[in-house]
RNA sequence: GCCGGUGUGGCGGAAUGGUAGACGCAGGGGAUUCAAAAUCCCCCGUUGGCAACAACGUGUGGGUUCGAGUCCCUCCACCGGCACCA
């Protein structure tokens, strides 16, 4: 028996790939051209399943484009800035550049055996000079047209270890290292306006075709357009030469209903206001904790009376106190808004907490100055009746009402209606090193200045030292100094460095042009873009893609892409997470740091060290071990499978195979042994009946017709598979092809024909296999380029079919009929059935529905 | 808290509004073997029944429809994101 070992053939076919340069991007006249990108990743330094998995879908689609005759474009990169370089550094000293490229190192090494057919001719590493010296290009040019300004905004401070922490170090409101409070502190930063292209960006979207809609969804409302009123309440005292708080609301049908008016702590009236040592007090109180939204919105909601009332805008009868409160943001509108306790939960719950009134002006029914015990908040479509409004008795509440309020505001000269979007300018300035310095300087004399372009790479320091929190840039002794490039003067550099959102967000650019002295070549843009289709986790639904969008238009506002390429993925498809069991004793390891192992009472165990037994898990020692259900794998958890030990074990085809056959592609895949080895034996048994079937001779037998019948359908069924991402779906039909073969009384020639076609359709995911096989049945080349199999159509239609026979919609019964039989005709044989005749028993159907080639369903 | 998603046998999952459970795993039975491994064949949602078959069945509760896993509403659980994790 001929056995299948991946271990010899892999490397061999991995060889023949390289030597015939079969994955190098050319670009040709007379091929389409097929952009297909995987986002890149971040260089751990450990390859993990979630990487396979993304990698390997990402090879299926572009091995598939490759065999219907494109010219493909398959590059790899790295995301390679990033704090872990710099934990690595204050943990075990190593330099956050050697830690990175040594992370290269071995993941590349790790990539190989896979067989993923990239173009690493085309690699880079977002840290590599080359790479953010054009990106400090992009930078000033964005600077010169407008799109880039300085502004103050908040940050995460540690007041002890005297840092600016990322959300990740904010652990329920404690600096992770510290442990201490974290105040919000403002800086000035950096901010690129892409608020300009709010509206853009929203209605782009809609030509998105190939686009997930829940992802354009979570877009669509992150950018959050609305439509609402702003206008001023008139303050009754003016302090601090305050008259008015201006407030934007996008509930204006319910200003009848307000009965006070909050301020955000950071609202100017309420900075002014600090020589209160209680406002002081409040005002710091509110400072404290994350800058996180979800921190914020979690938070018990605080407001504090600041004595100051403001007249409503319909009635300078009537004053409003003004309060201080905690879940008032300065980023959203004005920093200002009116509550609404009726209309409103949150703003209920204020009012009951501290005496407000309760102005209902929309209820139900027409009942007057009820009291109610909890907010009313009608359904969008609800018909209610206004006890105090601006447009009379009933109406709608909804669009129309809050349209109806702003013409009644605006034609009596309070405010007017405006649109819009909750979509904030994104901070690009980092207080870290380990990312692309801002190329501007600071001088004396002439403030604020960019760098010359014939500078560039302004290239980080190596000399730099970790050994105290803080950024290492702003202490270094001479990295900071240099010269004004406007005047010459001693001036110093800006020390902050770029967000990484800004090396990912036009990475995908560069590859087309990887080595150019400019950031992007407009010709070789121009011919791969747009990425025709882009791969990754759903997790990068909003902050990624929507940068990378505006990222792709200020590109060619400044020059660097071409118009059509101011959307660019064409396609976008993000793919679920590899999962693992957790495998948990009692026992404490005592903590490590905060985040890491040891957290509580629980001992993570690695899956190779389980045992399973009686349906129960084991260690060796006989310490049963809890069994947790699957999440994503994670060091923490130590619910990981190491990608080295299983293509040692079974090779890459088998790791392929099985990450993209259990699961559907956009959801999670369990990561299981059992299934690992079900794969190779599977791969296992493809070898065999191919080689069986090599060694046959060409003749004919009596099964020849439904072989090739199977195989047609075969290929129609996994080339839909292969475009439309039903990854399992396709192998479910591979599975099935295989099985026919192996029952087949089929001939040699049929049976040689139809392996060959097993092979091409597997190849994409298993394409080591695939090519031994080829070359086991003597194929020519390599069935990497070898053109991809066409199934005939007529082989794809059968001549008669199975009509199931509902009954009250319940399956009773089944016909066999002609498939082009007319539906006269099929109600009359539906008609004869006996199980029919029988549930009639001798009455007429009420209702006979035919759905030709697919179900009848008698109504009685 | 807000936004988005997911929920189907013991398990992973399949199913343009049209036969629920394809395919795979696990399990059971058999063939082969001195025996085992490997391989091959059969069975396999739940309940009742010898069986034919019947009833029930896609997280919960409702609705639309001749017909709902699929569409709509409610609730529950879990997952992703929430602007400095990448």
């Amino acid at each position: 028996m001929i056995l299948y070992s991946a271990k010899d053939i892999e490397p061999k076919w991995q060889a023949a790939w390289s030597d015939a340069r079969t994955f190098l991007a050319v670009r040709s006249d007379d091929k389409p051209k097929y952009y297909v990108l995987e986002m890149f990743p971040y260089p751990s330094g450990k390859l993990h399943m979630g990487h396979v998995r993304n990698y390997a879908m990402g090879d299926v689609i572009a091995r598939y484009k490759l065999a219907t005759g494109h010219a493909v474009l398959h590059p790899m990169g790295w995301d390679a800035f990033g704090m872990p370089a710099e934990n690595a550094a204050m943990t075990t000293g190593v330099h956050p550049k050697d830690y990175t490229y040594g992370n290269i190192a071995q993941m590349k090494a790790q990539f190989a055996p896979l067989g993923l057919s990239f173009d690493w001719t085309r690699e880079f590493a977002t840290c590599d000079p080359e790479y953010y010296g054009q990106q400090q290009a992009l930078f000033l040019d964005f600077l010169k047209a407008g799109l880039i300004y300085r502004k103050k905004a908040v940050v995460n401070w540690d007041p002890v270890d005297m840092t600016v922490l990322a959300n990740e170090q904010v652990i329920d409101g404690k600096g992770w290292r510290s442990g201490a409070d974290v105040e919000r502190r403002e800086l000035v930063q950096w901010f690129f306006k892409i608020s300009d292209y709010s509206g853009e960006l929203l209605a782009a979207l809609d030509g998105l075709d190939n686009w997930p809609a829940k992802v354009k969804l979570m877009q669509s409302n992150w950018i959050g357009k609305s439509r609402g009123l702003q206008f001023a309440f008139s303050l009754v005292d003016e302090p601090q030469g305050h008259d008015r708080i201006e407030v934007y609301t996008t509930r204006p049908d319910t200003l009848m209903g307000a009965s006070f008016v909050a301020i955000s702590p950071d609202h100017p009236l309420a900075k002014g206001l600090e020589d209160d040592p209680a406002v002081a007090a409040f005002n710091a109180e509110c400072r404290k904790g994350g800058t996180t939204e979800e921190a914020l919105e979690k938070a018990e909601k605080r407001g504090f009376d600041t004595g100051l009332t403001v007249l409503h805008p319909f009635d300078t009868a009537w004053e409003l106190p003004v309060y201080i409160a905690n879940f008032v943001l300065m980023d959203y509108g004005t920093g200002a808004i009116f509550g609404c306790p009726a209309h409103d939960e949150r703003d209920f719950d204020f009012a009951t907490k501290y005496g407000l009134p309760i102005i209902p002006t929309f209820l139900s029914d027409a009942e007057t100055d009820p009291v109610l015990t909890e907010a009313y908040v009608p359904a969008k479509t609800e018909v209610v009746a206004y006890v105090k409004g601006f447009a009379g008795d009933q109406m709608q509440t909804g669009n129309a009402a809050i349209e109806a309020a702003i013409g009644f505001c605006e034609a009596n000269g309070v405010g007017g209606g405006v649109t819009k979007f909750r979509l904030r300018d994104w901070g690009l300035s980092r207080q870290r090193y380990w990312g692309c310095p801002i190329p501007v300087v600071h001088c004396p004399d002439c403030g604020v200045v960019p760098e010359d372009k014939a500078n560039l790479p302004i290239e980080l320091p190596y000399d730099v030292t970790f050994d105290v929190p803080g950024n290492p840039l702003d202490r270094h002794p001479t990295w900071r100094d240099c010269a004004c490039p406007k005047c010459g003067a001693a001036a110093q550099r800006e020390t902050d460095t770029m967000d990484t959102f800004v090396d990912s967000s036009w990475y995908y650019a560069r590859f087309t042009a990887p080595r150019a002295t400019t950031p992007t070549v407009l010709d070789d843009a121009a011919y791969w873009m747009n990425v025709d289709q882009y791969i990754g986790g759903i997790e990068h639904a909003i902050l990624h893609l929507l940068y990378s969008r505006f990222f792709a238009r200020a590109m060619h506002v400044t020059g660097h892409l071409p118009e059509m390429a101011i959307e660019p993925f064409n396609a976008l498809f993000t793919q679920g997470m590899v999962t693992h069991e957790i495998y948990a004793s009692e026992g404490r390891t005592g903590p490590i740091d905060p985040r890491g192992e040891g957290i509580g009472f629980t001992k993570y165990h690695f899956p190779d060290e389980i045992i399973r037994r009686d349906g129960g898990a084991y260690l060796s020692d006989g310490t049963a071990v809890e069994v947790i259900s699957s999440a994503k794998m994670s060091k923490s958890k130590k619910n990981v499978v190491d990608p080295d030990a299983i293509i040692a074990q079974y090779g890459a085809d088998t790791a392929r195979w099985f990450v993209l056959s259990d699961s559907p592609p956009e959801r999670d895949v369990e990561w299981t042994a059992s299934g690992a080895e079900a794969t190779a034996r599977h791969l296992a048994r493809v070898y065999r009946v191919a080689s069986e079937i090599a060694a046959m001779d060409d003749g004919t037998g009596a099964g020849d017709a439904d072989l090739i019948r199977t195989m047609h359908k075969t290929i129609h069924e996994v080339t839909l598979g292969i475009e439309s991402f039903g990854f399992n779906a396709a192998i479910a039909k591979l599975y099935g092809f295989t099985s026919a073969l192996m029952k087949s009384d089929a001939g040699g020639a049929a049976k040689k024909q139809a392996v060959r076609v097993l092979a091409q359709l597997m190849s994409p995911m298993t394409p080591h296999l695939a090519e031994e096989i080829w070359a086991m049945l003597g194929g020519t080349g390599l069935i990497a380029v070898a053109p991809w199999p066409v199934a005939d159509p007529a082989m794809l239609t059968e001549d008669t079919i199975t009509l199931p026979i509902q009954i009250n919609g319940k399956r009773r019964s089944e016909i066999a009929v002609p498939v082009d039989m007319p539906k006269d005709a099929i109600e009359k044989l539906a008609l004869a059935d006996e199980a029919v005749i029988k549930a009639l028993n001798g009455a007429a159907p009420k209702k006979l529905i035919v759905v030709p080639g697919r179900i009848v369903n008698v109504v009685i």
